[in-house]
DNA sequence: TCATTTCCGTTGTTTTAACAACATACATTC
DNA sequence: GAATGTATGTTGTTAAAACAACGGAAATGA
């Protein structure tokens, strides 16, 4: 198991190394790994587990019935999905996770992950405590991407986006993490309409970008 | 305090009346009236509590700086908000919260919240777990909006949000909690072209609907 | 019951984004 | 470095939603 990867992530934070084995004991996970490309929950099953990401990384895909996908997330090593359908027996997924390349998956039992147990893992409520912060700031992320996709027009999507980039990522000049088609999706618009506003704003000297490089000019 | 309706809630489920007290002289909460229409907290401040509401009902809100305003749900008594801002410490608050009638808030210190006091309250755990389940259901809702504002088309909206109705509340008949321009406000489109298009589903036969009382005809 | 207000549906016009099709730039591989 | 494939940008057309304005129905309150 790769400590150094635990230890850094935000669902382990603060449990010493010494601890992680009580805790991994207690927690009995199970390891799984994927190919690129694979799917590794479908829409409309069940989820009794949360994954913990070891290595690679997946994203997280709506795909209708009309073939429509949109693209709601991506998730690194270290980080987390399927917490929160894994907190709500009986529910079932409304989304697809599928591998971006390998990757290796932890699934751990909600059951067991919410149940202190005595005293023999000490830092059982610690890691409750990530759990919850994890499941606030995915919350967060969720309510921005319905922040980013409430205005009508397609620039106020984009200057939503780019806007929220510049106080995350601290300055005007960032590199986003998707490419056109993707960023589409996410804000759920049509990519070479989305293309051509680009285009417009920076003729008018709102942005300025190049590939996945943005510089939003001033406020 | 109305134990009744705490014993009622998601928040406090499980929880004996007895050990209510113990548990609230724990939390130390403040409770706080608000009139029709007052905001309860603003965007852009910060949230270090989060609130139950004892009685009334709140909206959750976004007003951008363009005055247009986009309704993302409703609490109700019994229910909680600002569960996820409160949990990340230095994050603002990027919606409005406003009482839609007059309301009774009991706000709950996150950081006591999410210590274990020993043994002095024994069902704190049994909290934790409950607050756990609440802010996966949220998560879920936010999720389920997502899927909502998904389709580019306001019937493809209609028919994600009619078509979870069924489902929610168990038969093809049901009536929702929203008038028109509330509606047309969750699904980000305009009211107008909303009825417009309810009038069509309804001449083609795929619904029926009477004010708030809707008739989704078969699959 | 009447007056007032709020809510809902309809229509026509305008604006906007989706869509399709193509051109160009970039990256990758051999 | 040539060839291929992928990503991005551009343009014109079409479809759809936003918008504005209004009429009538239903709820509300005196």
């Amino acid at each position: 198991m790769n400590y150094f990867l635990l230890g850094q992530s935000e669902l382990f934070a603060g449990i010493e190394a010494g601890e992680l084995d009580n805790l991994l004991d207690c927690l009995n996970p199970v390891k799984k790994t994927y190919q690129k490309g694979e799917y590794i929950c479908r829409a409309g099953e069940p989820l009794r587990f949360m994954g913990f990401v070891l290595s690679g990384s997946v994203n997280i895909e709506r795909n209708d019935a009309w073939g429509n996908q949109s693209l709601l997330g991506r998730v690194a090593a270290g980080e987390v999905f399927g917490e929160t359908y894994a907190c709500v027996p009986g529910e079932i997924l409304m989304v697809d996770v599928a591998a971006v390349e390998p990757c290796e998956i932890l699934f751990l039992d909600m059951g067991k992950l919410l149940t202190i147990c005595s005293s023999a893992c000490g830092f059982h409520n610690r890691l409750i405590q990530n759990l919850v912060r994890v499941m606030a700031a995915k919350n967060l992320n969720l309510s921005r991407k319905i922040n980013d996709t409430a205005p009508k027009s397609i620039r106020g999507r984009l200057l939503s986006y780019l806007s929220y980039q510049v106080v995350k990522q601290g300055g005007y000049k960032f590199e986003i993490p998707f490419n056109r088609q993707q960023l589409a999706d996410y804000l759920g618009v049509d990519r070479s309409a989305m293309s051509n506003e680009l285009s417009k704003m920076q003729r008018e000297g709102l942005i300025e970008y190049r590939r996945n490089w943005f510089w939003v000019k001033g406020e």
